[in-house]
DNA sequence: GGATAGTGTTGGTCAGGCCAATGTTGGAGT
DNA sequence: ACTCCAACATTGGCCTGACCAACACTATCC
């Protein structure tokens, strides 16, 4: 009835882009019950494992626009999760630091999202969850910068 | 310098959907040299594979809204690469009908978007793009609506 | 000192995926 | 025959994520 064109189905380029469509769709309906977007856990990721970051700086490791980190940072210092202050070595350049109520979210967060990837590999065995996730990253790494 | 938080970089969804990007953004490049846009592709190889069909019915095989068919479609006709008319034997319903242009357009893309599954899975040999397709349609499988 | 690269910010664009409301039409139940 | 319901096409809006261009400022390198 709602066959898909074998020409879709058969390109890996449209599993992956559909694929993260549902994906998509459960993190941030995850996300939703924490009220918090994407943008924000991988801000608050980045800090927690690396400390205290300028917003370039944060930009490139999330892979987000400095643009849009402005706003991402906003949201998270109106929520208490962050702090941004002027670098004080360091003129134009401003230090963002996690709060403890930013920590508590960032553990909040990786439980649901722990969730949303049993939901989300839910038909496959383990050895083949670790076959995706090898694979994924192989092919990832050959796109991003350096 | 540019290093990916782990909790990240550990989780499929985070794969998938980053992988999404870099797909996307190869496939929108190609297309651009066609002058097309993703949803033209999908609704031309649907009318390709299973012929004449009403907007919903293109909609439901593509995985595109209704309401984002129609623009699709405007599009389509427009290009003339696509017949829009009233259903004879159902009043509200439109057939939506491939032209000969809709055709070489289609075998056109067809063409790019086979180079672009080459760029994207460039590292990996035969065997694992095989393994790959195959892990991500049983997951994609489980995901749609059956 | 003057060019150059990096930083934060504003504001705008785009594709893809959604939802709600509306008017219309076919068909099923009774 | 009449009512009610489901399906269809269309308009208009919204959201996320990913971008880009421009500006003002700062640090650094030559």
């Amino acid at each position: 009835m709602n066959e898909i064109p074998q020409r879709l189905a058969a390109k890996p380029s449209w599993l992956i882009t559909q694929l993260a469509v549902h994906a998509r769709r459960l993190v941030s309906e995850g996300f939703a019950a924490a009220g918090a977007r994407g943008y924000h856990y991988r801000i608050l990721a980045a800090l927690d494992e690396f400390g205290p970051a300028s917003q370039a700086q944060l930009g490139r490791r999330c892979r987000i626009d400095r643009s849009d980190v402005v706003a991402a940072v906003n949201g998270l210092v109106e929520l208490g999760h962050v702090d941004r202050a002027p670098d004080p070595d360091h003129g134009r350049r401003n230090r963002v630091t996690l709060t403890s109520s930013g920590v508590r979210q960032l553990r909040r967060m990786d439980g649901l999202l722990d969730q949303v990837q049993d939901d989300l590999l839910a038909p496959l065995p383990a050895a083949d969850r670790q076959t995706l996730t090898r694979l994924l990253s192989q092919v990832l790494a050959h796109h991003e910068p350096e």
